[in-house]
DNA sequence: CAAATCTGCGAAAAGGCTTTCTCACGGAAA
DNA sequence: TTTCCGTGAGAAAGCCTTTTCGCAGATTTG
């Protein structure tokens, strides 16, 4: 199989088959410039009856912009860029703007390498994005001279940045298991050198009781493991509610809690973190948790990288979007109304 | 914060830094056409003294190519995808060409605008992938008149097309536990409406014996439960080791036998496939499984599809690469060397 | 020594679109 | 009737590179 390139229609073609100059045409189809209504129908109709589609680096050019924005991430899973890109995507396509998705792997060379393609290619604007909100990408994208908004990751402090609100999510957790009639929760989270982790410790206390249990250790379903033991082997009265820093955590203490005979829910709540369906949904039974509404993030992210490049002012800082509870069965209740 | 853009450092620029025309300064920077060593360096020196980065669309234009791939894909949630792009991605940076990524989920339309996006982008070629390789993107790209190429999805009959080759991967699992002295094989897999599915128990049923038990399910842990069950539940002597057809089932089939206090690695050995590291990782004990190198993949198609673009002539036709074994912990053994 | 060849470099066109500026025309105002 | 003005449309100038082609001058060949 080979392979070659036939001509295209160009708005000569169509400025032709109407009977019009270029200029025109150009006008007709972008709405601009003055002319009768018949004309720009006129115009319309030759351009749609041949299939025009304008070229879009000869537009490029002259309008030096390229209707694409590039998502730069290094979270190479794609765990949380994913549903990012998507809401990007869906609230970009219709603009006709396309996304390049770069992964760079903490490597800064490889970073420079992607930035600067993007560079080449005027893209409209850059949404940096990452797999944790409490670390900066590994590549300087202060002076570039384009507009960047940080979603998901950690911004420089005049920049327009995106996170989600861990603490309002914590909140929505523990409501949640407080309206359940639930009384003696304990909080199994992450290492408390993430940040996020600090954030949701520091609500799911200021909600529940400044000396609220909380248990750090890793992102893993092993720690949830580990943190059952430790307090199921402890002395004294056991909780009735668990609230997990993550999926993986609260599927490894829902696991523990079946093999050592704990009903989950009749006996403990556990909610989890992220509503990561893959764990969310497989584990028996299925978590109660806290999504951290991704794809709205993304879509607010690429209404602000537009706005930026439409040349708008946009407020710098940080803006935290709302979480929402995902309820399935690991607590016990039906979903709200 | 709002944002206007500066001025760029044009070629225009840089041959006047260097004392010569555009052309010789294109010319020079490309390593095309003739003159002294001299000059191309001082060309050089000057364009990289002032930091000139050539416009990609001026250049587009003229070359009517945009060095810039589409990557479609129907997997939504980015397990085969993602590796394969980062592939892709890995072997296109070098030469300048970035990936746009458009996930289109099973949306006829959706996928019709992100195509027609990329044809008016002038994507020097379109990577077609999905989530099985037995279902087709929900969209036509056969008389695109641009190089397309399919990989881990099915493609029509004349196309070029790379897949991993399960029947191989199937092979390699089977003579693992052969290796290990086991014995008594079953094999615990998805539905039969997946080619992959008929392919992995071909194989298996082609190596082991075309009697060798094999029990057809969902592909989830809940499945890996229910198959443990109905084997143990049965009368007959228990098999020593189990193929599983990917690692979520792997992983419910571990979890089952633990509960039934089978010894895994020591009484059967498990294996599953796919390489989910999130699955594989996190099963206790860890899975050995088959990775179908979907990085090498993406690269492959990278290769193919610049080639095509080149105006060369590539075979077409199913290409298939082969899997690897990665050897964790669940059937005991050592790495291969 | 004339003719042919080679060499280094530049002028100019091309690529497809947008945008500004100008123009011709017909109707309204003087 | 003349002047003025609003209106629809087109000519042409970019946008920034690449690429073809031609031109001098230097070198080799006959």
């Amino acid at each position: 199989m080979s392979f070659q390139p036939t001509k295209r229609v160009r708005i000569y073609d169509v400025a032709q088959a109407a009977g019009v100059s270029v200029a025109t045409a150009s006008k007709a189809l972008n709405d601009t410039g003055r002319m009768t209504e018949e004309t720009r129908a006129r115009v319309k109709e030759a351009a749609s009856s041949l299939g025009f589609r304008p070229n879009a680096m000869a537009r490029g050019l002259i309008q030096r912009r390229s209707f694409t924005v590039g998502l730069l991430t290094n979270d190479t899973y794609g765990r949380f860029t994913l549903p990012l890109m998507a809401g990007v995507s869906e609230e970009l396509v219709d603009q006709g703007i396309s996304v390049f998705l770069c992964t760079i792997e903490d490597d800064p060379a490889l970073a420079k390498i992607h930035v600067d393609a993007m560079l080449d290619k005027q893209v409209d604007g850059i949404i940096a994005s990452g797999k944790r909100i409490d670390r900066q990408l590994p590549v300087d994208l202060a002076n570039l001279n384009i507009p960047v908004v940080y979603a998901f990751t950690k911004a420089p402090a005049d920049a327009v940045s995106l996170v989600s609100d861990d603490a309002e999510g914590s909140r929505e957790a523990v409501e949640w298991l407080k309206s359940l009639g639930r009384q003696r929760m304990v909080h199994v989270t992450g290492p408390r050198s993430f940040a996020s982790v600090e954030e949701r410790a520091g609500a799911y206390r200021a909600s529940v009781g400044e000396n609220a249990p909380v248990f750090f250790g890793a992102w893993s379903e092993q720690w949830g493991h580990e943190a059952v033991a430790q307090i199921w082997d402890a002395t004294g009265e056991k909780p009735d509610a668990i609230f997990c820093g993550n999926d993986q955590i609260a599927r490894g203490v829902v696991d523990a809690l079946r093999e050592r005979g704990v009903s989950v829910p009749t006996d403990v709540s556990v909610i989890g973190f992220d509503n990561w369906e893959i764990v969310a949904a497989a584990t028996r039974p299925p978590l109660t948790t806290i999504d951290m509404n991704l794809k709205e993030l993304g879509r607010e992210a690429g209404r602000l990288v537009l706005a930026l490049a439409a040349g708008e002012t946009v407020e710098p800082g940080i803006r935290k979007l709302p979480c929402q509870l995902v309820v399935r069965q690991s607590c016990g209740g039906a979903p709200r109304s």
